[in-house]
DNA sequence: TACCAAAATGAACCAGACTCATTTAAAATG
DNA sequence: CATTTTAAATGAGTCTGGTTCATTTTGGTA
């Protein structure tokens, strides 16, 4: 039985998602799966383990997700605000797990190579960007995914703290403060090249864009 | 006897820091503070109290050494890249330490009075910009603080993870994003805008905003 | 039904955080 | 100084909870 697995995976990120990690028994665990405490030594080689298996189904999930929030026909900064709009919500929605995160890798990220494969997802959308002039050659893309998932992060705790709902503004302000700065020639990539002037295409696709938002709200 | 406790957190600092919160054994530190294993619950609640004792007292220093970092006068920009540097500096020269943090607010960061003192210093940076017309009055400084801090923690991360030295670049860039997209009228305090030839961009950045208010006057 | 290998069990083990009865040092008193 | 009082320090012992492993149960096969 592989659906035992998985049924062992769903109690831990339940408990350690309510106790924290150290609040977590495993005893606890054990019970909400209804297996012995011997049998999650079966499945995993020790409680760290676990929770790197909860923290990397999660961020697998978050990948799929992420994915699917995005339009592949429209503009960079389109899309950049869509994954910022579903990786902030994630974020909050799921904060206890998120924060799990941390306790996941000790000293670097050496491990969750789950992490490292979501947020590929952001610079595929960059990368597309500049093959299609949106974006100047020489940006920085490892730079920005910095300012892109950390802004995020602190704003989502920033949230949090103040007991705030989601807040669109944070992406937008965020999105913009990224492509105002690198498409002109003022800012990141000052120097050489000039901004790549929004073509009529992009034009159109925001408009098509606009054109389906307004049919799908006319009840 | 006062110089026993902070002989302590000094021993406390040196365990934590090379060995981990987890791998860090009270007797240890006990050992490398030449006290009895009890004499440390005397100074302390529990292991994580010290924690906490140990990660304050180094935001405390930081903030010091922050505000000796900071020319009084000079641009906004200027001071915001004076931070950026020490702070940049400071996470990669005492990456262990910082690591610590996160372990010191289980859940919200609730506890730790010291980072909130710390993050004040750009707060009166920001607002000093502000006062002297260098920043437009509606600017949002909260938001601004977790692109500042986030994005500085994240690319510590990922010098530290790619095993690259401190890179100026990553501050400078930082703070020319921030101040190309908020002191022209572009971007995060797009507002009235002076007679000027639209260009594409300005009908791009127009749409947007049409589709962001359809959207929000959705709910 | 008998056999075997894999899966599951939970009592026992053990590391390490934390307690507290006792000891030691320091300060106050006369 | 000697004596009492108070505070500080000690470390052996307690207790919690992660981990192990000898034993039992299960499910498939001859």
């Amino acid at each position: 039985m592989e659906a035992k697995e998985s049924s062992i995976l769903d109690a831990a990120e339940k408990i350690f998602a309510e106790a924290g990690f150290d609040g977590a028994k495993v005893s606890d665990i054990a019970r909400a799966a209804s297996v012995a405490e011997g049998t999650v030594y079966l499945y995993y080689k020790n409680k760290q383990d676990l929770l790197a298996g909860v923290v990397g189904r999660f961020w697998t999930q978050l990948t799929l997700g992420a994915e699917a929030a995005i339009e592949p026909d429209t503009t960079t900064a389109m899309q950049l605000e869509q994954l910022g709009r579903y990786h902030l919500q994630s974020l909050l929605n799921q904060f206890e797990v998120v924060s799990l995160t941390y306790r996941a890798r000790p000293q670097q990220e050496r491990d969750l190579d789950q992490v490292r494969e979501y947020v590929r997802v952001f610079d595929r959308i960059m990368q597309r960007g500049v093959d299609r002039g949106e974006l100047p050659k020489e940006i920085p893309i490892g730079q920005l995914r910095d300012v892109f998932f950390g802004t995020l992060e602190f704003s989502a705790r920033t949230l949090k703290l103040r007991e705030r709902p989601y807040d669109h503004s944070v992406v937008t302000n965020l999105v913009s403060l990224m492509v105002t700065s690198t498409d002109t020639n003022s800012g990141m990539t000052q120097g050489a090249i000039q901004g790549k002037e929004p073509s009529n295409r992009d034009l159109m696709n925001t408009l098509k864009a606009i054109q389906k938002q307004l049919k799908t709200s006319r009840h």
